[in-house]
DNA sequence: CGGTATCCAAAAGGATACTG
DNA sequence: CAGTATCCTTTTGGATACCG
């Protein structure tokens, strides 16, 4: 696909990001916002927890048991900010002893739906990475 | 896609990563390369790295013009995992001053394609997702 | 110029105790 | 049970000086 000769011709614009800015918009906020949400996205336990509730709505406990390794308080962390990027909703019971459920949200499925393409492309690759790693030390 | 209804249909398997397993191989070896992969991905320079290099090769100091704000140190970091990875060739031309130029390998490339449709998809919803965040603060 | 080595600051993650 | 608050450890990133 010869991405590695554009520069010559849209030598003006930005990457990434912003290679989609030869089809739209190329503002810095949306540079910016990009950039953002993969960082958080990136923290530790997002893309597992979705995974998890990709596969159904949990509970708090119960995600603690198929996570494993996490803490308590990084779950917690982890599903604010899922929450409040609105890839998950979170529903308190009233009842006593308390039960929350987490679920993926339409915006949390249709993002797995895109972040399986991604691994799927990783482990298409994965001997060919491994093979450089492996060269290489 | 009804994704949240899966749990009951095929629930001994694991998520995201795993989902592919429904496909093919559920060995743990995968689900780890995959996590391991995203993580190293996920560091702070590594997408825009590739992004840059997205528009042909460039030079060390000519990288840390285009990438405002990064240290010396960390671009050497970043250029060197991702060069482990496969994904950035490294070509020292001997001469005096050194010349060293950076490019995508094809794996890079290949990667960076599939990273466009998630940052296609991100744009697509940032209205979406930036009306959640304003939401809940 | 393109690094490596050293040191330091900041942030992320984890253990744990306490609460409604 | 599902949190919040507090404290601590580890990891990551940045500034800087020096080297081939």
């Amino acid at each position: 696909m010869a991405i590695s000769e554009t520069r010559k011709l849209v030598s003006m614009d930005k990457p990434l990001v912003s290679a989609i800015s030869d089809i739209c918009d190329p503002e810095e906020s949306k540079v910016a916002f990009v950039r953002d949400l993969f960082g958080r996205l990136g923290e530790k336990w997002s893309m597992r927890t979705l995974d998890e509730l990709a596969h159904g709505p949990l509970r708090f406990t119960a995600l603690m048991n198929v996570l494993p390794g996490i803490s308590h308080r990084i779950l917690t962390v982890t599903l604010r900010t899922l929450e409040t990027d609105g890839m998950v909703s979170r529903t308190a019971y009233p009842e006593t002893p308390p039960r929350v459920e987490y679920a993926l949200t339409p915006l949390g499925e249709s993002f797995v739906c895109r972040a399986l393409s991604m691994v799927a492309w990783a482990q298409d690759h994965q001997r060919e990475i491994e093979a450089n790693r492996a060269n290489r030390r």
